[in-house]
DNA sequence: GCTGAGAATGAAAATCATTTTTATTATTAT
DNA sequence: ATAATAATAAAAATGATTTTCATTCTCAGC
C-alpha cells in the first residue's frame, strides 16, 4: 500500500478529508527524499500553487505524522525537519558540527540495548531520538591543512 | 576545582568578567540539581533579585555552556533546558510521554557503540543527544486500570 | 583611590518558527 | 441539492529567545 493511501485511511479513520491542498503537499513531500523543513516545503508547495497558505502545510505536516507518514527530526538548529517515514527503515543520524552534513545510521545492538535499559527502569518503549555530533572525514581534512 | 572556580577561569581566558548576575545566577542554577528552563531559572532569579533581568540569565546560561558547567538538553516541549555538566558523569534520558517523568540513565555499552559507528561513518565524534520515549511503570499500571 | 576603555546590564523591542483566529469555501453523507 | 462539518487562506497572535541601546559596572594601569 502506497503512502497516499495510507493517508486516505488515516483521514476516512478521523472523519477528515482528503482535500487538494493535502494532496499537493503530500506529493511534494514524498517527492523529496530528504527532511525538509515546513518553510522549506511551503516553497515547494508556492511553486506549484500559490494559492496554498503555510498554515496548512504545517498542518497537514503535522497530520502526516499522526498518519505514520512523516517523522520529525530535530537537528537543533531551532527548526522542525520532518522526513518521509513511511516504508522506510528506522534510522538515527550523525551531523558534522563543521559543514552541516547528515548521514543516516542504524545499528542494531544499540537498538536492542536501548530497549533493555528502558526495561531496566521499567519504561516500555515507544521510540527515540538518537542524533550524534561529530566532524565528517573531508572537515577532518580540510582542517589539517 | 569547584564549578565557580571553573567558570572563573573560562571568564578570565576569554576577557570576560565575573559580575554580581553572573554569581547569583550560577549559585542558583548550581543549586537547584534539575534542569531548569531559563524561564524558571529566571523565577528563582527573580526571589533572589528582582532587579536581575531574563536577557541575563539567557546570556549566562549560554556562557555556563560555553564554560562546560551546564549543558542544553531539549525533551521536545519546544523549551531548552540546562542541566550542571561539570563534575556529573555524562548521562541520557528516558522521558515518560504520559507524566513527564525523566530518568537520568547510561549504559557504556551504548556509548562505545556509537563510537564505533561514527568511526564506520568517518566521523570524529565530539557529543550526542539521546532520548528515549515511552511509558514508565507508574503510568502503565494506571492505563491498565 | 582614580580613570578610561571595554564589558555587562535591564528594559524594551525585535525575531522567528509555529499556532490560532476568523471569515469564507470546499467536501461529503444524506 | 442540501445541510453539516471540515478545511482553507490570510492575518494576527503567541511564545521562546535574541538583539538593541542607553546606562552602569568592572578592572587594569596609573
Amino acid at each position: 500500500m502506497d503512502a497516499k493511501r495510507v493517508f486516505e485511511e488515516f483521514l476516512t479513520k478521523k472523519n477528515l478529508r482528503m482535500t487538494y491542498q493535502r494532496q499537493v503537499i503530500l506529493n511534494l513531500f514524498l517527492q523529496e527524499q530528504r527532511h525538509l523543513s515546513p518553510e522549506e516545503l511551503y516553497d515547494m508547495v508556492k511553486v506549484h500553487d500559490p494559492s496554498i497558505g503555510q498554515a496548512t502545510v504545517y498542518r497537514t505536516l503535522k497530520l502526516l505524522c499522526e498518519a505514520g507518514i512523516a517523522r520529525e527530526v530535530e537537528f537543533g538548529d531551532g527548526v522542525m525537519r520532518y522526513e518521509p517515514e513511511y516504508g522506510r527503515a528506522h534510522h538515527d543520524h550523525i551531523i558534522c558540527t563543521d559543514c552541516g552534513d547528515k548521514v543516516e545510521v542504524y545499528d542494531p545492538e544499540i537498538e536492542a540495548l536501548q530497549e533493555k535499559m528502558a526495561e531496566r527502569e521499567g519504561f516500555r518503549l515507544t521510540h527515540h531520538k538518537m542524533y550524534l555530533y561529530g566532524i565528517c572525514k573531508k572537515c577532518q581534512k580540510r582542517r589539517r591543512r
